[in-house]
DNA sequence: CCGCCTATGTGACTTTGTCACCGATAGAAG
DNA sequence: CTTCTATCGGTGACAAAGTCACATAGGCGG
């Protein structure tokens, strides 16, 4: 797409945003500001609220946590396209609290103030189903990692997420350490897990890197409930 | 509390609304019904979206979830004094969902119809203000819930939630199974803890009740990390 | 080439989950 | 009062997952 256009035209580009009123729209334009940051920033976190709610228009956002226990988990992601409506909540929220979103790559993202955002809600109906739409839908998600993380077995939950992060290429480049935050188990346990993969043929690996031979494998283990 | 001032004064008994703007009580007032509801009623679940955002004034509303294997998790609960914003959420949200809202006793409730919900968040900053904070303690209350599924040992996980559970007594009225669905796990498992506990003199069982004889020994074993 | 940091492998053990069954208890029905 | 039945809780054997301690190996900078 053009940079030229980004400033003016981002809007579009969310599906949830492209129906809002007019008015609306040119009031998210000019509000806005279009902001980039450097891979591993770190947008909120322990100590840091974030003071703008973020549009991502590149990039992908990681949100994990780490529990008093030392143990990590990712807890859910942010690409783009989405919109970071969570980090509006933070605003107002506990001090004490643990989680913290970091940018994965470049990320480029259109920022709202605190104060613009609480104006469009108050203003437009469609903003306001918007707002409620991504709430929702980080709810359920979370609901589903509830279940997810309490009930489904290590090895289908593996090969889902190599699946997930496979995407465009058979090629992962990953160490077990991050598998294991990523699943919220321990790395020895991951290790073991792409052993097995590896001995059924399944995928092969290398220092730092997973390469998946049989896809259908993995995923016909993914998709059992 | 005097029962004929119910429908004028419900709004001073929540912190985050006595706070509001008068005209902004007046209308939730205006707007609002109180209702009853018998114990099990299903508020909301599968294929039955909540009508009305609701503000509970007695008894408590189970929040659990069935997942696709059969397992069944409670999620969180909804006390006296707590909204249930999640309901509205719900309204614009995803059909297959599968979690369900329970009486847990008799509820009484203040309800707001949705379109009188979105209306009030329009108006008045402090009301967005309200909804916001409840969102964010909800999300954040079940990042840690992940956490500890993830990551806790049963034995504190359960020890916890008999402490929770015994708020106001020592004589908790439950099942092994009852049990298992609140913590997510296996009646068995349920059982040889509690076992344990029984074995170490920290509690009593009879069919259908726990009793615990050292509280002080169970909550140390809950407080550590 | 050496040393060092990080990644991965491994065995022994504990904890948790699963399965298949058991007996015990309470309440309903006869 | 006796019998029936549904629910509750107990148990052993085993599988899956987490923990701990330590071994080995790759790759990079000096």
């Amino acid at each position: 797409m053009n940079p030229e256009a980004l400033d003016t035209e981002w809007v579009e580009r969310f599906p949830g945003l492209s129906r809002l009123e007019p008015t609306t729209k040119e009031l998210l334009l000019q509000r806005s500001a279009i902001v980039t940051m450097p891979e591993k920033t770190i947008i909120f976190g322990p100590g840091k609220s974030p003071e703008n709610m973020l549009f991502l228009l590149n990039g992908t956002v990681r949100v994990q946590q780490v529990s008093e226990t030392g143990h990590e988990i990712v807890l859910y992601r942010i690409n783009a396209g989405e919109s970071c409506v969570l980090t509006t909540a933070f605003l107002l929220a506990y001090d004490d609290y643990s989680a913290e979103g970091v940018a994965e790559s470049e990320v480029k993202a259109a920022a709202i103030p605190r104060q613009d955002f609480d104006d469009l809600v108050a203003q437009s109906p469609s903003f306001r189903n918007f707002v409620f739409a991504a709430f929702s839908k980080r709810i359920t998600d979370l609901f589903l990692m509830i279940d997810e993380v309490a009930f489904q077995r290590m090895d289908v939950r593996l090969a889902l997420k190599l699946m997930e992060l496979s995407k465009g290429g058979n090629q992962i480049s990953t160490t077990h350490q991050k598998l294991s935050v990523e699943l919220g188990t321990a790395r020895e346990v991951i290790s073991r897990q792409l052993q097995e993969f590896q001995r059924r043929g399944w995928l092969e690996q290398s220092r730092g890197t997973v390469r998946i031979l049989d896809r259908s494998k993995l995923e016909s283990l993914a998709d059992r409930d």
